[in-house]
DNA sequence: ACCTGAACACCGTTCAAGT
DNA sequence: ACCTGAACACCGTTCAAGT
């Protein structure tokens, strides 16, 4: 039901109904529906399994960024539902652990290491939400020039980027993960 | 009333009565409250107002992330609410023409200086939307460690990384910033 | 142009009653 | 242990009526 139509059109009523149920028999198995919603998005984070690399940190961290991507895009609406949920479970940080103690083993610091891996984290989420808000949103310059929501003349680099081919979101992120792991790289290893 | 008491605690009936008036009376200034919504959305991007320093790419990208981020933060429900609407006007674009400018001004194409942009602003919405909901939920290892849902000895890494100090989010944004224009650096200027 | 109260449709949840 | 219908409190919005 969330993904057909969002959080919102979760109801009890109507998911009651779609289980050819009263609607009360629901909270036999659920507290209400904040515990619902919890029990959803531990659900989903469940699969946020990452193979563990510990002699390459890039692959680590390149492999955790794909496969949350990859898990934002199959749950569309997933975004908002994790930001509603009080506690994800030890799924969530299993990757956090993989990713922290392949950066220790290249010698960064488990600290430092903590703060890169959010960096990944925190872009994957941030782009991933972007890319699944931003065709249907003002915030897609292409779809703001369309719409006539932003001037080709007032903002003629933006106007020339979004011009031409469609926008790439894929290359897109894998162009923000590359700039990452190489300023991550530079930091490890410097000159 | 989102400030104090989140998205959610604001209703057209509550509203009213705070303003001293009756609950329709407000549809005589709004459609609804999707349109309500919007028009908060967009006061507050409203602010989003960047110095612009055509000459100086990194200024540029480093002012644009610190103000989004103190908008963020000084608007701590602000993230479900930009989310949550339709369009957010030309505010929204003048920080990015002025970012993608100063990119062009260094060298790069119009569209790599595009997604740079978006790489940087995704992270900035990505870590401060999990700054604000990260100590309240269980996705804030430090957290997650006090009230037991992470275990030090499954752990090592993470439990190393979170003991000590308090974590720093200034610090952790300030570690992300500076990679990521290390990294666009790198790319501007490869050896 | 702006305001108002009554009413409707909807939704989460409590409660008393059942098996 | 699980299910049910009635009821309550709440919320967005329509409508007819006012100034």
């Amino acid at each position: 039901m969330i993904d057909e139509e969002g959080l919102d059109a979760l109801n009890m009523r109507a998911l009651a109904q779609r289980l050819g149920v009263s609607t009360m028999a629901l909270y036999n198995h659920v507290d209400d529906k904040r515990d619902l919603v919890n029990g959803i998005a531990r659900n989903v984070i469940g699969s946020f399994d990452v193979p563990v690399t510990p002699d390459d940190w890039q692959e680590q961290l390149r492999a955790t960024s794909h496969i949350l991507r990859r898990i934002c895009l199959a749950n569309p609406r997933m975004i908002p539902l994790i930001e509603k949920a009080d506690v994800l479970g030890p799924a969530a940080f299993r990757p956090m652990e993989a990713a922290v103690a392949s950066l220790a083993k290249a010698g960064m610091e488990p600290r430092e290491a903590l703060t890169a891996y959010f960096l990944v984290v925190n872009f994957t989420l941030g782009h991933s939400s972007y890319e699944l808000r931003g065709p249907f949103r003002g915030l897609d310059p292409a779809e703001a020039l369309r719409s006539g929501h932003l001037e080709a003349q007032t903002f003629p680099f933006t106007t020339q980027a979004v011009s031409g081919r469609e926008w790439d979101f894929d290359a897109a992120f894998e162009f923000g993960l590359r700039t990452i792991l190489e300023g991550l790289e530079a930091r490890l290893s410097p000159r």
